[in-house]
DNA sequence: GTGAAAGCGCTAACAT
DNA sequence: ATGTTAGCGCTTTCAC
């Protein structure tokens, strides 16, 4: 049997009532006694019963809020469907869940978010952030001023007071790449580089990660110039049907950002999906149908589940039964996918 | 709010104890009452909360049984950490984890644990099965008299009554193999395929896998003879020096067997780590260190962490909250590791 | 500053 | 066959 409050309050000679005061620090203990109430605790190993604490706070149940960011994409609608299973798990064990979706990147939605979150009562909120320092700020505050402990998730915010982040580690998966890709192409060959926005850092991080490798690995690859794309797909096909027509000879692509669809329609086009090497982000419906239909070789995933899953299972775990979050950053597994193992 | 089981007894004119009665069928309600009682119940969606229950069952705990065979391989250690955390988390929710190791497989040590572990009153129980009729005929048993479900875990029993699988699909795995196989030697070369002990069906699932997919996807590409070894890394090494021996040309070997180790020292002896490719399965500690110093390419992982996390939490999520498993069969993903991505 | 007491939703033993 | 009741361990109000 665990030890229980009522075994820390007997040891210390007080009530219940003022073991949990003092434990939650707060207050109306007199601070020695709360003190070796503390030290009682530690020793006992006790460590609060999860199932009687949820059943207990029934009437104003442990509430999380969850903000999602670009909502609209297929990535974060894959975040979603681990938001839902967290969800369901932690209504099933007596908790609440409240989420906001934001259409597009919109630093003024997610503070009014927030805002929105804290008064409705929220004990927990987590969120997918942008660097921007009033979101920063909101963090802070409302990890100062209300004690609601904050988890971001796919991206982090930089020096803020979150308490946990969850998501990719961007440089290292684009280093992954730069592995994959000095596996399976052949000597003293010519690869190109397909990326995106300049001013997304995620891309970026993929990018530098991967060049930085690839010319370790394979001194005597060539590494042609980097293209931009839109997030579009009739953009990402015509610039590629440009690429191929620059360099004929290219044998690889590496492509870290989103609208792989149309570089692959170029491929096909072009009758070169066959010979190139096309390593590419993100787990996502259409790109797994080109990877099934050969035009890509290697997706790397970022385990969209677990960023959806877990920030709100870290929250609900430190809330329910004060466990804190293992690591500060909780990177997500960098996944391989070829059409066998999808 | 949830629907609570007193709204249901409201609904209903009885009492709460009738309806949980005629919600778990343990008789003594009139059949008609019960019919009412469960249409009731469905239609306001009432789902037991999972917290009220754990607590009241404090005083004779959800018990769940583990019996994990070849405890003593590094895999199966690694299965144990899935345990461990599932055991942690089950507890704190006011559960209780009973594990049994045995050491090497020994079907007859499986039943006596199973023996044990149900008169020591387990409400479920997951294990590591072995194809024997004795155990199978003990899970039908825990099934059928004694409502105990059984969750099965690595390998699985064929018609048995368990409720559930958890691991992997090692004839696919095999396949992902031969895909990367495919995607990194060079035409018309050799490959070999080294495995283990021919009554191990994990290891001929995988090498057949691999031999049919790479015969496939490399018509070009040579199969050369299969070599056993024993799970042991000086004959591992041994084998392997005969085998650079005899096929001195060979640029890819697939290791479906363990004592994978042995065969790495050999590659290094003979200077050909470099230039022969070799894919291997386990994600091991030492299997890693061969990763990383480069005499292995990929290496093939079965998520030994699910494998164990997940048959407990299958367990207690049906034991706690009435919710069976989503499929029968969960099989684990095939993860692909390359030194970059470990 | 501290303690007593009333639940939270459910189960199980007991009473009818 | 059905209802009543006493907890499970914790939180929270209220009284001292």
């Amino acid at each position: 049997m665990a030890v229980t409050s009522q075994q820390i309050a007997d040891a210390a000679g007080v009530s219940r009532a003022t073991v949990d005061r003092a434990l939650k620090n707060r207050g109306r203990v007199r601070p020695e006694v709360a003190e070796k109430i503390k030290k009682i605790a530690e020793e006992m190993g006790y460590h609060p019963n999860q199932a009687a604490r949820v059943l207990a706070l029934a009437k104003n149940p442990i509430k999380i809020g969850m903000i999602i960011q670009s909502a609209e994409t297929p990535f974060m609608q894959g975040v979603m469907r681990g938001v839902s299973e967290a969800r369901e798990e932690v209504e099933r064990a007596g908790g609440r869940v409240e989420i906001r979706c934001i259409d597009g990147v919109d630093a003024e939605q997610v503070i009014s978010c927030i805002k929105e979150l804290r008064e409705a009562g929220m004990n927990g909120i987590a969120l997918v952030p942008a660097e921007d320092d009033r979101i920063k700020e909101e963090i802070d505050y409302l990890a100062e001023n209300c004690q609601i402990p904050v988890v971001t998730l796919n991206s982090d915010i930089s020096g803020s007071k979150r308490i946990c982040f969850v998501g990719q580690d961007n440089e290292r998966a684009g280093k992954v790449a730069a592995g994959l890709m000095a596996e399976c192409v052949e000597r003293d060959c010519k690869v190109a580089v397909i990326t995106g926005s300049v001013s997304n850092p995620a891309l970026n991080s993929r990018t530098r990660g991967f060049k930085k490798m690839l010319e370790i690995l394979r001194p005597d690859v060539q590494i042609a110039e980097t293209y931009y794309i839109k997030d579009d797909n009739q953009d990402s096909e015509a610039v590629t049907g440009k690429m191929l027509g620059e360099h004929p000879d290219i044998k690889g692509i590496f492509v870290s950002a989103p609208a792989v669809s149309g570089i692959c329609n170029a491929l096909y086009k072009y009758r070169v999906a066959d010979t190139i090497k096309v390593i590419a982000n993100d787990v996502l419906d259409e790109n797994v149908e080109n990877l099934e239909k050969g035009a890509i070789n290697f997706l790397i995933g970022q385990e969209a589940h677990v960023q959806g899953y877990e920030p709100i299972n870290i929250l609900f775990q430190l809330l329910a039964g004060e466990i804190g979050p293992e690591k500060e950053r909780q990177l997500t597994n960098i996944i391989i996918k070829t059409k066998y193992n999808i």
